[in-house]
RNA sequence: GGCCCGAUAGCUCAACUGGAUAGAGCAUCAGCCUUCUAAGCUGACGGUUCGGGGUUCGAGUCCCUGUCGGGUCACCA
């Protein structure tokens, strides 16, 4: 018999699905002599009566019934014999089960009994969960921000799963992006800084950074005119004709831009549109040199004409030097390099701060660059690695169904992978007790990691198999996708800040702020801005991409941030008056049978799933599920809000009951948003 | 082109991993403030779950196939 015992005030199953699931194994095994493996129990459709339903088609194969008659045996079982059911109803092979009020009242006996709801216990797992990890070029857009959010959500539902969480990044302080807005800001900037400008120090850096790759357009464009005043590109199609007899066009494109297209019986100067070929030329340079390695005919013949362009001195090339420089530790460079990372520091601090995120260390990239090269060197020591002809170091990852993959440039230098092997490494040697690793990082980097994974098992490492890539779809803008060349990325403190007078723009529209300080509505604009924001971004499942529409961002009704919190500052509005009024519940309040109103019952339900769903949002890396459920938790709760009355109610039993329902709905609320980022006011 | 991912209401998203008549929000329309905050609640409207096959008691979900999006295949990060 299931260990249910409805007057028991000590801890019971605060999860009926348990007891339930119980109960069904032990009548279908009284009834059909035979165990079952699993049950099916699924929630009760809105249109029946019940609230918990056994699918019961798998049981016909031990009943040897039909559907509907198993379904009856099995709920005149529960009815006589399990302590909780006390009716049911059958639709085709669908056993809905009626709890007895007394039970809800239990669960939330047992709920207010636990001041911890929803936080499970210690598990004495620790794991590493990695976010944000930005380049110091540039400052934070929306991708970093949906990027942030989720880790720092992650992290915290962990936490609430009971393990120990490590917070980290590693900053792209090292490599040619950094050395760009160096370049352009020793040519152009003329000593500006932070202080100077008034600028945050990661726009300043930002700003340089979009110097150079104009500038660096400017010369390209000027350096393929020249070109073409020595060999006109024409000339490279009239080859391109004659070798190639059978062609009728040459089309070139890239992106979705124009196609650039020569007719065969357009070959004459006249008919080439140079100007539209040298706006996608300027655009594309940096990457003809790999567009050339694709099969497309021509596409050499063009490459051999730009060649000379790519040897000219550049902006570019002066960035390269910064870079060699660099890694030969020159004092100018460095002294420089360290300067313009610490603007980007502080300019990060601040961003960082505004969106309440933080971490527990922070990887610097040229920290680890060096331990990961020597790693390499030690497997290819071992023949885990080969080296090619120039001296460049490969893993082949053919027998895994990938490809060759380099790892040391012939020239000994690292590239990105060889500097994620080492700051993998260093981890575990600096957390010996983590048990794993999740990487936060967009989906367009899985190919990276499914090869990183490799390699660090190859080289040995046990732990590389529990290293998981928390893989998020891209946020979209209405108008397609950010582009930074394009100047389409929204920025992060930007952002925040719209949000923010939003936030103010609407709560005076509505009269909220009555008798509230300065300071206090402040703090509240902002956390309805931020929570705006958060919940906009976190109530899609990460996997997916995202569509971000800035005017359906800063909505603050239906199924958002500001919905959720002004439940919250409802609840406490009733409870703040029953404090008032000298009306506390305990525990030991809840022992009265009372009937419940449905909307009672159907809130007190949504409740009593918050730890199914805060373990479920561990297992599938999805702060979505906790969003999804802190909003049905908060409709549920204002259904009952709207359909009965709290403070009015006469019956103290009642009373009593609705109080301690709406202070555990307000907690769990509380909790969930917590797991999100998102603060929760007490008035709004 | 190879590999990976996706396609659900006009729009943005759900659907407890194979279960009932596929649900929310926004938008549109109609109601509810002398009961505790109307940033709320209640209705109405809205669907060939991209097309076509298959698997089974049962498919948005699994398999095959086609179409359309996106990502990725760098001595970039």
């Amino acid at each position: 018999m299931p260990t249910y015992s409805s007057g028991s005030t000590g801890i019971f199953f605060m999860n009926v699905d348990q007891s339930l699931r119980t109960a069904v194994k032990q009548a279908a095994e009284a009834l059909f002599g035979q165990p079952l493996e699993t049950i099916q129990l699924q929630p009760t459709n809105a249109e029946f009566e019940g609230s918990h339903t056994v699918v019961c088609f798998p049981l016909t194969k031990l009943s040897r019934k039909g559907p509907e008659e198993t379904a009856r045996l099995v709920g005149d079982y529960l009815v006589q014999h399990a302590g909780i059911v006390s009716k049911y109803n059958v639709v085709k092979g669908f056993l809905n089960l009626v709890l007895s009020d007394q039970v809800w009242v239990d669960v939330l006996r047992a709920i207010v009994a636990n001041p911890h709801y929803g936080q499970l216990p210690d598990n004495g797992q620790e794991i590493m969960i990695e976010y944000s990890s930005p380049n110091t070029n540039k400052p934070l857009h929306l991708g970093h921000l949906r990027n942030n959010f989720l880790g720092w959500s992650v992290s915290e539902i962990y936490k609430n799963n009971g393990y120990t969480v490590r917070k980290v990044q590693i900053i792209n302080d090292r490599g040619i992006h950094i050395c760009k807005s160096m370049a352009a800001w020793k040519l152009y900037g003329d000593g500006e800084t932070p202080q100077s400008s008034g600028m945050k120090g990661d726009h300043l850096v930002g700003k340089y950074y979009v110097l150079f790759e104009s500038q660096f357009r400017k010369e390209i464009g000027e350096l393929i005119d020249k070109r073409n005043a020595e060999q006109p590109f024409i000339e490279v199609m009239s080859i391109f004709f004659r070798e190639n007899p059978t062609a009728t066009n040459f089309v070139f494109d890239y992106e979705g831009d124009a196609p650039f297209v020569v007719e065969r019986s357009n070959t004459s100067v006249q008919y080439v549109e140079w100007e539209a070929l040298r706006k996608i030329l300027v655009k594309t340079f940096d990457d003809i040199s790999r567009l050339v390695q694709g099969k497309k005919k021509g596409a050499s013949l063009m490459y051999e004409w730009l060649k000379p362009v790519l040897s000219e001195e550049t902006i570019f090339t002066k960035a390269q030097d910064m870079l060699r420089k660099w890694e030969q530790k020159d004092p100018d460079t460095v002294a420089l390099w360290q300067t313009m990372n610490g603007w980007v520091y502080d300019g990060f601090g601040a961003t960082y701060a505004r969106m309440g995120v933080d971490f527990d260390k922070l990887y610097y990239e040229s920290d680890t660059y060096l331990l990961g090269r020597d790693e390499v060197l030690r497997g290819l020591e071992k023949g885990i690695f080969f080296k090619k002809e120039d001296g460049s170091v490969w893993v082949d990852l053919t027998a895994d169904g990938l490809d060759q993959k380099v790892l040391l440039r012939s020239d000994g230098t690292s590239v990105y992978m060889t500097q994620d092997i080492g700051t993998a490494i260093l981890r575990f040697r600096d957390f010996p007790k983590i048990t794993g690793q999740v990487y936060t990082v967009g989906n367009e980097q899985e190919y990276h990691f499914k090869v990183l994974f490799l390699i660090l098992g190859k080289l040995g490492y046990d732990w590389a198999k529990r290293c998981f890539h928390l893989s998020y779809g891209m946020v979209d803008l209405p108008t397609g996708k950010m582009k930074s060349r394009e100047g389409t990325v929204v920025d992060a403190d930007d952002l925040m800040q719209e949000m923010y007078e939003e936030a103010e723009k609407q709560t005076r529209e509505l009269g909220k702020l009555e008798d509230m300080s300065g300071e206090e509505a402040k703090r509240l604009f902002n956390m309805i801005g931020l929570g705006a924001l958060k919940f906009f971004l976190l109530k899609v499942d990460p996997k997916k991409r995202m569509l971000f529409d800035p005017q359906e961002s800063i909505q603050l009704q239906g199924f958002t941030g500001p919905f959720v919190q002004y439940t919250h500052a409802r609840i406490r509005s009733i409870l703040r008056k029953a404090d008032s009024m000298g009306l506390r519940v305990s525990a030991a309040d809840l022992n009265s049978v009372i009937a419940l109103e449905p909307a009672e019952r159907e809130a007190l339900q949504v409740l009593s799933i918050f730890e199914t769903k805060v373990q479920e949002a561990a297992r599938e890396y999805a702060p979505s599920i906790i969003a999804n459920y802190a909003y049905d938790l908060a409709k549920e709760y204002n259904k009952f809000y709207q359909s009965v009355p709290i403070l009015p109610e006469t019956d103290a039993n009642k009373l009593k009951f609705r109080i301690a329902l709406s202070r555990s709905i307000a907690d769990a609320i509380k909790r969930a948003m917590y797991m999100l980022g998102i603060d929760v006011p007490e008035r709004m």
